[in-house]
DNA sequence: CACCATGTTCCTTG
DNA sequence: CCAAGGAACATGGT
């Protein structure tokens, strides 16, 4: 199916905004209109600080309007009937908000269909059952919203602006690379594409961010965008399964894509340490910074 | 058995 | 007060 899979087939799913985006784009029709009959909650800390009894009082009855996405976060908005003394109909609308952290996977399963070993939520809808299941729970659906607060601009909609990067990153002696993966900077980058995107501007991950120059700010800006862009495009050419998974893993951002000649694999330097790098051929290196792995080209990303 | 992996939040240190 | 660094969270894969 995919050619040069290798080991990389056995990572664990590791959603950022694109691996979100494609799920938001893949559940938006299939919750559109759903209303919750039932919701359990397996195991209460995927709720934050919302109560199982909160969750409880507020889903039933409530009707799923619309999904989006803010940075790594899924936004379901719900419309619910409230009735008042007078019995008359007093539509409010409130939202719930998901988080995958690590291992989240968010579906809608057949009523039949077995719940998964680790399912964390499961609202049962008047058509199939809307299934949170994460393995390691470090993921959210909650109703509080606080986290969104401190989430910085959106890098595919016009929020993310060269001036405004510049001037965070000279705030800053951190690696670049650090900062990066800070979502007030720029919300949705985490891990892999903060690598990918650093190896197409040709930026070093080490270098100090506020000596960057500016033609480095600029390349690096647009490499953020590029990089997170071709990944929702790759991703949506990707078939979902009934529970959200794509391909033979659920990694839709691992293998290549399915109509690409050659089947060239997609990211650049992200788990390849050891090998070419694929413009100079000089080994790609790892590196640990923050206690997470960086991957780099040391010829190709010298500044 | 020991160690590694991802994202976010919290705690400590300077 | 803020920046920066590191631990904790929970689980499974190697």
């Amino acid at each position: 199916m995919f050619a040069g899979f290798g080991k990389r087939a056995t990572l664990a799913a590791m959603p950022e905004l694109p691996e979100v985006e494609v799920l938001v784009r893949h559940l938006d029709p299939l919750l559109r209109g759903r209303r919750v009959k039932a919701v359990e909650v397996r195991r209460p800390r995927v709720l934050g600080p919302t109560s199982p009894s909160a969750l409880s009082s507020r889903l039933p009855g409530a009707r799923f309007e619309r999904v989006e996405r803010r940075a790594k976060y899924l936004i379901f908005h719900l419309r619910k009937g409230n009735r008042t003394r007078t019995g008359a109909s007093e539509p409010s609308t409130f939202r719930l908000i998901g988080h995958l952290g690590m291992t989240g996977r968010m579906f809608v399963q057949p009523v039949k269909a077995p719940l998964p070993k680790h399912a964390a939520v499961v609202v049962r809808l008047d058509r199939g059952v809307f299934v949170y299941e994460d393995t390691r729970y470090f993921g959210r659906l909650t109703l509080d919203e606080s986290s969104l607060a401190k989430l910085g601009p959106e890098p595919l909609n016009g929020e993310f602006t060269v001036e405004g990067f510049a001037a965070a990153l000279k705030r800053s002696a951190q690696a670049v690379k650090v900062r990066l993966l800070d979502q007030s900077l720029v919300a949705g980058v985490g891990n892999i594409y903060a690598s990918e995107a650093l190896y197409r501007a040709g930026v070093s991950p080490r270098k100090a961010a506020r000596r960057l120059r500016q033609d480095e700010v600029a390349r690096l800006h647009g490499a953020v965008i590029a990089v997170l862009r071709e990944a929702v495009e790759f991703g949506s050419t990707m078939p979902l399964d009934w529970s959200g998974q794509a391909g033979r893993d659920g990694l839709f951002y691992y293998g290549s894509a399915p109509d690409t000649a050659g089947y060239e694999e997609r990211l650049r330097v992200y788990d390849r340490a050891g090998q070419p790098c694929g413009c100079c051929g000089t080994m790609i290196r790892r590196i640990a910074q923050a206690a997470r792995s960086t991957f780099y080209c040391p010829r190709c990303q010298r500044s």
